[in-house]
DNA sequence: GCATCTGCTTGATCCAGATCAACCGAAAGC
DNA sequence: GCTTTCGGTTGATCTGGATCAAGCAGATGC
C-alpha cells in the first residue's frame, strides 16, 4: 500500500511541463524538450511552513527559488531587528536574483504560509541559459522585470502618499492573483498589517485606518485578512496621482 | 592634413580594450579576444550635450547604453509634467537594463552634461553573451546589481530619514567617483538641488537645509555643486540608524 | 553694460502620517 | 473551561519635512 502511494507519487511527480504556471515562470516559451531539461536541475523540497526560511542574509548564493504554492516574503534585516520588507512573492515568481551579483544573499526570505518551492541551483541553470537561447532571453526578461518592478516601488515609496500606497498594492496583489487564475475582486492576504505597512513604508495604524476608510467609502470589505472589492473602478482611481484635494505631486 | 587627422582619430579611436573603464563595465573580466568581439557591436556617437535624450520613455527598446564620460539621468515621467528620478549614471554603468522585458522604455534618459555615450543593440548583444559564457554571467552579474541597487533605494525611501538620505546619497557618489579615479573627498555634483531631492523623495528646501546643516556641523563644505567632505567619518555615521536622538526606526 | 531668469537658500507655517495609548476579539496555551 | 497573547482597530497628540513666501547671487540674454 504504502509502496503503491509513493510509486503514484512518483507518477504524478511536480515537474515543470504538468506545472499550472509554466506561462507564468520560467518555462514561458520555451520547447517541449528543453522544459525537459530544464527540468532535470530543478529540486523540489518537501512543503515548507510559515516562518521556515529560503535563506537567511549573509548565506552564500546557490540557487534560486520559485514558488509553486503559497506564498513567501523577502526582507533586509537591519542590525536592531528592524526590517524591510522587500517583497511578497507568488507562485511562479523566482526569489533571489539579487544575489548572484555578489553571491551573498544581502537579505532573507522566509515563507508566509504552508509553501511549495522549487529551487534553481544557479551554476547549472546558467550552464543551461548558454545552450538554449529562448532560456537565456527568458532570464534576462525576468531580471529586467524585477528592475521594473523595483523602479514601480520606487515611484510609489518617493510619490504616492498613504491611499495610493495601499490602493496600489492591493490592485496588485488582485491582478497577480488573477493571473493565477484566482478571483481578482476576493481574495486572502497572508501578510499580516504590520508586513504591509513595513512594506508600503506606512506605521500599522495607518494601514489600518485606510483599510476602515476604504470600507466607509464603499470600496472594498474587509474581514480580517479577507478582502473583498465592491467598487473595482473606485479603487482603481485611487491609484494615479488621482489627487483629489489639496494633495499636491512632491518635488515637481 | 585633414585627411592624416581623421587617420589617427581612427588609429586611437574609442575602443572597449583601450578604454579606462573596462575594469567597471562590461569587458570586466573578458578574454581579450572576446573583449575584440564585444567592441565590434558597440555604437559610438558624437558626444551628447546637457539636456539631449538617450531615450525616452515610450520608445521602443533596442539597446543598452554604457556612459564612456559625463553623467545621465534617468527618470519616470508622469503625465502632469511631474517626474520621478530614478538614477544618476556615472561612466562605466549601464542603462535601460528594465527595458528589457517589455521592450519598452518605461523610463526616460537624459545627459547631465556633455558626455560620451556607447550604444549596445541589444540584440546582437544577447548573440554574444550566448556565445561567451564569461559575457553572459557579466551581463548576469550588471542586471542582479541593478536589482540590489534598487534594493538599497528602496530601504531609503521606505526607512530613512532626510539626513540619512543626503548622507547616503553623497557617500555613495564620492564612492563611485572614487572607484572611477576621482578624489573621494572632493568632487563636483552634475545634478541640481531640485533633481537631488526628487531622487532622494524630499523637497528642493529640505536638501539645501540639510547640506547648510552638515555644512555647520563641520561635516563638509559645499560652494553650489562643489562638494567637499571635511569628516567622512562623520558623515558615514550618519549612514546607519545612526538614530541621533529621539529618532525611531520606522515600522519596526 | 544692465535686465532677467534660474537655482539656491532661509524663514514661517502647516499637515500627513508617525507615535503613544487604550481597547477589543480571535486564537493559542494551559 | 479560563487566561494570555497577539494582531488589529481607534482615538489623541506630536513632529519631520512639505509647502508657502521672500530674498539673493550666478548665469544668461540683449
Amino acid at each position: 500500500m504504502t509502496q503503491d502511494k509513493v510509486i503514484s507519487f512518483e507518477t504524478i511527480r511536480v515537474a515543470c511541463k504538468n506545472c499550472t504556471l509554466s506561462t507564468l515562470c520560467l518555462p514561458m516559451g520555451l520547447a517541449p524538450d528543453d522544459v525537459e531539461r530544464l527540468d532535470s536541475i530543478v529540486k523540489h523540497s518537501k512543503p515548507l511552513h510559515r516562518g521556515d526560511y529560503l535563506f537567511r542574509s549573509g548565506e552564500n548564493f546557490r540557487s534560486l527559488f520559485v514558488v509553486k504554492t503559497g506564498s513567501v516574503k523577502t526582507y533586509s534585516p537591519s542590525e536592531e531587528g528592524g526590517e524591510q520588507v522587500l517583497g511578497f512573492h507568488l507562485p511562479g515568481e523566482v526569489i533571489g536574483l539579487d544575489a548572484i551579483d555578489t553571491e551573498v544573499h544581502a537579505c532573507s526570505a522566509r515563507v508566509l504560509e504552508t509553501s511549495a518551492i522549487c529551487e534553481l541551483p544557479f551554476p547549472r541553470l546558467e550552464e543551461l541559459t548558454a545552450t538554449i537561447p529562448s532560456l537565456q532571453h527568458q532570464m534576462y526578461r525576468l531580471l529586467s522585470k524585477e528592475i521594473s518592478h523595483d523602479t514601480e516601488m520606487l515611484l510609489l515609496l518617493g510619490k504616492k502618499n498613504a491611499e495610493e500606497r495601499l490602493a496600489t498594492f492591493l490592485v496588485n496583489m488582485s491582478r497577480r492573483l488573477h493571473q493565477r487564475g484566482l478571483s481578482a475582486t476576493d481574495f486572502h492576504l497572508s501578510m499580516s498589517r504590520h508586513e504591509i505597512g513595513n512594506y508600503l513604508g506606512l506605521a500599522v495604524e495607518t494601514v489600518s485606518r485606510i483599510f476602515t476608510r476604504f470600507q466607509e467609502e464603499g470600496l472594498l470589505k474587509v474581514d480580517r485578512k479577507h478582502v473583498q472589492f465592491l467598487n473595482l473602478a473606485g479603487i482603481e482611481a485611487v491609484l494615479g496621482q488621482a489627487v483629489p484635494d489639496s494633495h499636491r505631486v512632491r518635488s515637481s
